[in-house]
Formats: structure tokens, C-alpha cells, sequence
RNA sequence: GGCGCGUUCGUCUAGAGGCCCAGGACGCCGCCCUUUCAAGGCGGAGAUCGGGGGUUCGAAUCCCCCACGCGCUACCA
């Protein structure tokens, strides 16, 4: 048996969003399940769509989700060129054999004239398509124009018959031949379709399996018979379910569409995205639901692939990624933890940050962050004299009322006082808080609240004796003062 | 409109005639732990398997019909 090739054949038109990147996921995983190859190429046929800088994305995403490839734009390879506008005569090869045999035809008609057709058409509730108006031109006539004005290439489909589709995922999808339409293969600009373009690279590529999404099941007969008409043998199929968003339609532009690099930027984790991608339509059996890239490649496969279009549940991708994050060593961390505070931190806050400091918070934080991103608004409240702005209410919500904040506030202004700067640690600071609870005659998780938002604006975040031992005597004081004010 | 694909807890899924009065995970709820929030542990609610007919001793699993959703219907991919 000849190895696997699978191939991620994008256009470059855009940052590639979820959806289609876990196309690429899953042709890479079978590949490698396989111990075949993985390729890349550029579908640029559409020159109007072109959009600067995709192809850098492409590369970036792909390689930020750790999906290598062995033969593409960047690397080459024994079948390069890698990116279709730099193989037209090859297309427009494959287009002169076809029209010489008989299999297609130059095509005359005006952008203008088809669209007054297709309207026509919808008008009279007839279905759109090409009425043929070329199909059967002589082909001296057809010869003569050609010299004169411009013209499409269209494939002369079978008009009778059926045409079977062997995917791998939904088994046999039949088409009637009668209900396909001559489809344009090569442009009046001289660059393919689509249709014409992958029939000719992934012949050429060796590719073995298609694997595409589930929008191009109902192109399938237009590559089988141009397969058929070319005299090659067609690659397997599989077209995989769709990505949908909350809305239950097709990831795009218009629905929910995410660019997989909007997630890099949010503080997702490779690994997660990863686990997350592949389990949208694909499962390795009733139990997992954490698998890493490796277990992934070794157990893979098509056949474990569902039909039914998946949602991007966003909860779960933030579940996962909190996962990961859990996973990642205390050395690791704390490096995550000061490049997004770095990062993210108001400009304000000077630089370079105090990178004991954040060593310090750094594991209380590992148990609270889902993404990275979460990272910098937990700690800036560390810097700076102020605590972050708050809302005095927010003060005493939860001990029943300003005056009972009043309380607590002053009884913790005394007890901290009388902690000196020497003495100023953690322990401390557990001693005095806790030591609050007689003269209060209250539970420390009652009041304790209160203390947290006079110091960091809210009421929750990191453990408050860590936060203040971190703050110092000074800073903590004042904003104990501070709220004391606010409440008056 | 036509053609095609799809339909199991809110979500992702397991399930290929009896192991299923349907399993796991996320989310949700409760309890425990606890200085808040998380994390973690334990437990719970949650799907008459889209509906209706068959086939069978027996169907989520096979067949037929219907409904609904989605996709495609370009000189876009």
C-alpha cells in the first residue's frame, strides 16, 4: 500500500479562522497516524480575493498549533512549485488536452449575459445553471473567436448516468449526472477554478485523500467526472462536518468567524486549541476527552469522524486551556506570568516590571487563570500606590451595610498598624487579619470581603495575606485609609 | 426552488440489534475543602435517542415516510 498524503490547501484571502484550520488538523493527523506526508499549498487561484499577509498567517497558525508539513510554499519540495499561480500552464495544459478530446469547450458568454440568464432563470423558479449556449459551437468557429475575444473553459459534464461518491465519513452520496452544470475550469484571465486546479495538483502531489470541509460535497461530481474525463484515478474523499457558531451556521465572515490568531492573541495555549480542534467531530473512544498531540497522532484515524456539524463552545476551549495551563511547570509559569504581564500591564506601570515580584505571584495565579490573557488584570492591583477604582458599595455587600464596613475597616487599620515594616510578611498578616475575628465577633470569611476590595478594587482574586505581604505596609495601610474615606 | 448532508443530555460526543429504563466530558446545581475567587474532591439534575410507521422475540442501532436544520446552487474557494 503507497503511504498516505494528505494536503491543506488554503486560499489566501484572510487570516485562517477555527474552522478551517481544523481541516488542516485533521488532514496533518492522518497523514502523521500514518505515517504519510503532510502538505501545504497555496490555493491563490482568485487573484480579486487575494488578502496581503495570508500567507504569513497561514504559515503562523499552523505552526503555533505545532502542524508541521513536508512539502510546501516554504520548504518545496519534489512537486513545486507549492502555490497555484505559479503553475498555469500546467492548468491551462490540462485545459487544451480537455478541449482537444472533446471534454470542454470555450465558452463566449458575457459575465453580463450569464447573470440576465441565472436571473431569468430564478425568475421563471427554473434552477440555475448554464444553459449551453457554447456547448456545442463548431469548433472551427470556436477556434476563429478564440483569437478575437475573450473566453472561459468550460467542462462538459455527463448529462446522464449517476455519479457516486465513495466518502469516507457518510459512505455513498449519489448525484444525478442530469442535475450538474458545465462549470467553468479556466477563467477568461487564464487562472483555474478551483475544480480544475485540484485535479491537477493533487494528481500531481500524489495526494491520496481529499480532506475537505462538508460545504464541497456537492462539487464531488464536477472532480470525479473531470477525473474521470482526464483519465486519472481520483483521490478518497472525506468531507468533514462543518464548525458552526452559536447561530448553528457555517463558521465565516458574516457568522462568528475567529481567526485562529485572535485566540494565540487571547492567551489560549496551543495544546489546548489542539485538543479542543480535534475533538470537534472526531473522538478516540466513550471515555477521552484529554488528549495530547502525541496520543493524538498515534491513534487517529478518519473513520473515527462523525458527520454531523460540530459547535464552537467557547466554554469548553476555556475549560481545556485551564487545564493546560495547570499542567505547565512552576519555571514555565512564571515565565508566561511575566511575559503577559509585560505584555498586558497599563502602560502607565513602568518597565522593566519587578521580576521577583511576579515570581511571587505566579503560583497564585497558575490556579485562577484560564487564558493568559486573565493574567494582567489580576495583578494591577500590585502596582502603583492606588487600588484599582471601585465602587465604595461593593465595600460593604457583603458584611450588611456601611457601618459594619466601618467596623471592620478600623479594627484591621489597628491590627495592621501595629505590625511593623521588619515584621511586615505573610504570617503576620494571617496572625493580625485572623486575629480579628474576637474583637469583631465575626468569621473571617465574613469579613474578609471587605478587605479584599479596599485592596484590590474587587473581591475576589488572589489570597488576601499574600496580596498584602506582597503590597508592603504602606500601600496597604493608605488603601485600608482610603476606603475608609469612601465610606463616609 | 433544486440537489445534497445532517438530526443521541444546553454543548462536544460514546453507541455499529440484546452489555443502554443510554456512558464520558464541558456547562449548570449542591456539598466538602477553604482568607475571597479559583483549583480539587464528592454528589445531583439533565436525552421518552427529531416525529411517525415498519422489520424483529427484542431497535438509539436495520428499512420507509415526514419534519426541521444546515450546505451548495459564481469566470469564490
Amino acid at each position: 500500500m503507497t503511504a498516505i498524503r494528505t494536503r491543506y490547501a488554503p486560499s489566501p484571502t484572510g487570516d485562517p479562522h477555527v474552522g478551517n484550520i481544523r481541516t488542516a488538523v485533521f488532514a496533518w493527523a492522518m497523514a502523521r497516524a500514518n505515517g504519510g506526508q503532510f502538505l501545504l499549498r497555496i490555493e491563490d487561484t482568485d487573484q480579486a480575493r487575494l488578502v496581503p499577509g495570508s500567507i504569513e498567517a497561514i504559515y503562523t497558525s499552523l505552526r503555533w498549533l505545532g502542524i508541521d508539513w513536508d512539502e510546501g510554499p516554504d520548504i518545496g519540495g519534489p512537486h513545486a512549485p507549492y502555490v497555484q499561480s505559479q503553475r498555469l500552464a500546467k492548468y491551462q495544459g490540462a485545459a487544451a488536452k480537455l478541449i482537444a478530446e472533446g471534454r470542454a469547450y470555450r465558452c463566449y458568454c458575457t459575465a453580463e449575459r450569464l447573470d440576465a440568464m441565472r436571473a431569468a432563470q430564478s425568475a421563471a423558479k427554473q434552477p440555475p445553471g448554464y444553459d449551453g449556449r457554447c456547448r456545442d459551437l463548431a469548433s472551427a468557429e470556436s477556434e476563429r473567436r478564440s483569437q478575437l475575444e475573450p473566453f472561459t473553459v468550460r467542462f462538459k459534464m455527463r448529462k446522464t448516468g449517476q455519479t457516486v461518491l465513495r466518502d469516507l465519513i457518510r459512505g455513498d452520496v449519489t448525484f444525478e449526472n442530469a442535475l450538474q452544470d458545465d462549470f467553468v475550469a479556466l477563467k477568461s484571465d487564464g487562472f483555474p477554478t478551483y475544480h480544475l486546479a485540484l485535479i491537477v495538483d493533487d494528481t500531481e502531489m500524489r495526494i491520496t485523500h481529499a480532506i475537505r470541509g462538508e460545504e464541497w460535497i456537492s462539487s464531488a461530481p464536477k472532480h470525479l467526472q473531470l477525473y474521470n474525463a482526464m483519465g486519472l484515478e481520483p483521490t478518497a474523499f472525506a468531507h468533514l462536518p462543518l464548525i458552526v457558531g452559536a447561530d448553528r451556521k457555517k463558521l465565516s465572515k458574516r457568522s462568528g468567524d475567529t481567526a485562529l490568531l485572535d485566540y494565540v492573541r487571547g492567551g489560549y495555549l496551543p495544546a489546548a486549541m489542539l485538543n479542543f480542534l480535534v475533538l470537534l467531530g472526531w473522538s478516540l473512544d466513550d471515555k477521552t476527552s484529554i488528549i495530547s498531540r502525541e496520543e493524538l497522532l498515534a491513534h487517529f484515524s478518519i473513520d473515527r469522524v462523525v458527520a454531523n456539524p460540530a459547535l464552537f463552545d467557547i466554554e469548553r476551549l476555556n475549560f481545556l486551556n485551564g487545564h493546560y495551563i495547570r499542567q505547565i511547570e512552576t519555571r514555565d509559569w512564571e515565565r508566561e506570568v511575566h511575559d503577559w504581564a509585560e505584555r498586558q500591564l497599563p502602560p502607565s506601570i513602568p518597565r522593566p516590571l519587578d521580576r521577583e515580584l511576579l515570581a511571587e505571584v505566579a503560583p497564585l495565579l497558575h490556579e485562577r487563570t484560564a487564558t493568559l490573557g486573565d493574567i494582567a488584570p489580576s495583578i494591577t492591583f500590585l502596582f502603583g500606590d492606588e487600588a484599582p477604582e471601585y465602587d465604595p458599595a461593593t465595600l460593604s455587600e457583603k458584611v450588611g451595610g456601611t457601618s459594619e464596613a466601618v467596623r471592620i475597616l478600623d479594627a484591621a487599620l489597628l491590627a495592621l498598624d501595629a505590625v511593623d515594616a521588619a515584621g511586615w510578611d505573610k504570617a503576620a498578616m494571617e496572625q493580625a487579619i485572623r486575629g480579628l475575628e474576637g474583637p469583631l465577633k465575626m468569621k473571617l470569611r465574613k469579613f474578609v470581603s471587605v478587605l479584599y476590595v479596599a485592596i484590590m478594587g474587587k473581591a475576589q482574586g488572589i489570597p488576601l495575606f499574600d496580596s498584602v505581604a506582597i503590597l508592603g505596609r504602606e500601600r496597604t495601610l493608605s488603601r485600608l485609609r482610603k476606603a475608609r474615606h469612601l465610606l463616609e
